[in-house]
DNA sequence: CCAGACGTTGTT
DNA sequence: GTCTGG
DNA sequence: CCAGACGTTGTT
DNA sequence: GTCTGG
């Protein structure tokens, strides 16, 4: 999961006037900046570490760089540092094998538990090296048999997203840098995703000090409560603390161009719904789904099987071949501008695609049943499709457009903050006030009539080539993307009313003109861990000793997690998964069973081993592996 | 004490 | 480096 | 993560 | 199939 992800704020080519000569300047590290300094619980230091490895790219791959927030003990603060994707333990003497360190792009959560399924490999980085990756957003295939059809997940507010990750720094031979390496963690993926895929890159919320400043504290060994971050965290109490508000789905995640399966394509267009006209109307439906008029029933997936029919097509188009498709050469190393501007890439707005707004009355019907079968499955933990027959393509084309839409529902409470590159300017409450509370009875998804959050399909120009004028264009950009925004939003306030779920109460105190959520935890700042936090680190370690010691005498079993744990929002009882059942923090509980060390016994060195008949494999991999891990005599 | 292992994902 | 197994 | 390559000897 | 490159 999450081998790919986006960086891609705006680079800016200024043209320098007197000389004529022109010098690109990145302005994505100033755009992170601005978002950190409101994010983060302290703001980090001016300074990148190795600023210069940044990239703007919408295809970023394994063994790329990227941003990464850490802790620095030097200057107690926060830095940004642009490390390799790709762990590389700290006592590697030479550079990995490939085998070897791609796979440690990621890092399972059940891996850093403490108990019998915690891997020693990391033991140093969770205890000392924990990191969040900046990115904004992560690419998933979802795979059906041979198919691979590529969506992208990101923030609804289009803020930059908080990865949970470890790093290391190894002194390799070959280089003569020490490397910063890093590997973003996963856990199983929340019920909103895992139609996608079963496992997730666990996510840190944007608004919460608390975590953030836990996770990237260098003084704080790895703990239960840490620990308990490492759910499937990808909801939200936004502007929450106060009255009991529904948590608000913080994440879309829709299809994006094929185009991104290859490395070498870049191109900001990924990070977009998928947008050839071929599926505009799809996508209209995704994205603004209506309620029929006549609508007392059920929800009404956003996608029809007629409309997911053409969506699979299109998507074996073949590339021309070898040929990049942008015919923009997207050599990492050679340049920062990404061309390919496309200002009319702007999805419209509304009217053009209600206008198209199709009736499938029919197979609506149809697909209702289907619909609720499918969520009776998913509540009971979901059933793998009987694997055979053609039918299973449209069952499971079905399964998609359901499970989009159920998706979809659980982000009803929507309400957008700052739009992406916008930022800073907090805009002034004005007219916004769209509380669209539509109130989404919960428990039950079913009968809250649908309506998908207003997706604003805004689009990032990517490089503006020019001058000063740039600044304007965006200006007038970004305007245009907030009043499409508003306009979408009046829209559908206009519907809950229509519909009778206008939230009437809901005038939120917003209105006050208190900027976005961050704002309203920034009350009081002492973050960091200044010697006198690193004392109360210690209590709390010490508690949490005692308690897990508490807990190990009382004979294990569940429980010893999560004590100060924030609220109870991220109890994704992680179901189903057949294949990985959710780790018990029980020491008994060991679903990944070691590597049996067995296999080595003395009488027979090699080939004998009584392992897997998997080929070659697991034998000669074990050993090149085991020629990484060498160990060096310096500390 | 020393020796040896140290990873994830997907697929079946 | 650091943990587990023997 | 997906795409793409998958080899050696000898000569300049 | 399996490994490497990006």
């Amino acid at each position: 999961m999450c081998g790919r992800t986006a960086q891609g704020l705006v680079t800016v080519t200024l043209i320098t006037l007197g000389t004529g000569s022109s010098l690109h300047e990145n302005d994505a590290p100033g755009q992170i900046r601005q978002q950190l300094a409101r994010t983060l619980p302290s703001k980090p230091a001016d300074t990148w570490i190795d600023e210069d490895k940044y990239r703007t790219s919408y295809n970023v791959a394994p063994t790329r760089y990227q941003p990464v927030v850490r802790a620095d003990p030097q200057t107690k603060s926060y830095v940004v540092h642009m490390m390799r994707w790709g762990l590389i333990p700290r006592n590697t003497q030479s550079m990995p094998e490939y085998s070897s360190v791609l796979k440690s792009i990621n890092a399972r959560d059940d891996s850093l538990f403490m108990g019998p399924s915690g891997k020693v490999m990391f033991n140093h980085s969770k205890n000392h090296k924990r990191c969040i990756l900046l990115a904004e957003g992560f690419y998933e295939w979802r795979r059906r048999g041979k198919e691979r059809i590529p969506f992208y997940t990101r923030r609804r507010d289009g803020n930059l997203m908080l990865m949970a990750a470890i790093y290391d720094v190894a002194k390799v031979k070959e280089e003569a840098e020490p490397m910063y390496t890093y590997a973003t963690i996963t856990t199983n993926a929340s019920p909103q995703l895992d139609w996608l895929h079963d496992r997730m890159p666990v996510l840190i919320p944007n608004h919460d000090h608390d975590k953030i400043r836990a996770w990237l504290d260098p003084n704080l060994k790895w703990n239960a409560t840490l620990e308990a971050m490492l759910k499937p965290c990808d909801e939200f109490m936004e502007p929450s603390l106060e009255s009991g508000r529904e948590p608000v789905y913080a994440l879309e995640t829709y299809q994006v161009d094929e185009k991104v399966n290859s490395v070498r394509n870049d191109s900001p267009d990924f990070t977009k719904p998928w947008n050839s006209s071929a599926n505009k109307k799809t996508l209209n439906r995704f994205f603004f789904a209506k309620t029929e008029p006549a609508s007392s029933e059920s929800p009404r997936p956003a996608l029809s099987s007629s409309a997911s029919t053409p969506l699979k097509k299109d998507n074996h188009l073949k590339h021309k071949d070898g040929v990049n498709d942008f015919n923009e050469p997207f050599d990492y190393a050679d340049d920062m501008t990404v061309a390919s501007d496309s200002a009319d890439n702007t999805v419209k707005d509304e009217e053009e695609f209600s206008q198209e707004q199709v009736s499938v009355a029919a197979d609506d019907s149809k697909r209702e049943e289907g619909f609720a079968e499918q969520q009776e499955q998913r509540q009971q933990g979901r059933i793998a499709l009987s694997a055979s027959g053609e039918d299973n393509d449209d069952l499971e084309d079905r399964e998609l457009a359901l499970a989009l839409e159920l998706s979809h529902q659980e982000q009803a409470n929507y309400q957008p903050s700052t739009s992406p590159l916008t930022s800073i300017t907090s805009k002034p409450a004005s007219s916004s006030s769209p509380s669209t509370q539509i109130i989404s009875t919960p428990g039950s998804t079913a009968d809250s009539p649908t309506r998908s959050a207003p997706r604003t399909m805004q689009v990032i120009s990517s490089s503006l080539t020019g001058s000063v004028d740039l600044l304007e264009k965006r200006r007038q950009q970004r305007k245009q993307e907030e009043d499409e925004m508003k306009h979408i939003l009046e829209m559908s306030r206009l519907e809950a009313i229509a519909d009778g779920h206008e939230d009437v109460s809901g005038e939120d105190s917003s209105q006050d003109g208190t900027t976005t959520s961050a704002l309203s935890f920034a009350s009081e700042v002492p973050p960091l861990w200044n010697e006198e936090n690193v004392q109360d680190d210690l209590k709390r370690q010490e508690a949490e000793e005692l308690e897990k010691a508490i807990a190990a005498s009382l004979n294990d079993s569940t429980t010893a997690a999560s004590p100060t744990s924030s609220p109870s929002y991220n109890n994704h009882s992680s179901l189903s998964h057949p294949k990985r059942p959710v780790q018990s923090l029980s020491p008994t509980a060991s679903p990944r069973k070691r590597k049996t060390t067995a296999q080595s016994s003395p009488s027979s060195p090699a080939g004998s081993s009584p392992m897997k008949p998997t080929k070659k494999s697991k034998a000669s991999q074990d050993v090149k592996i085991t020629s990484f891990f060498q160990h060096m005599s310096s500390s």
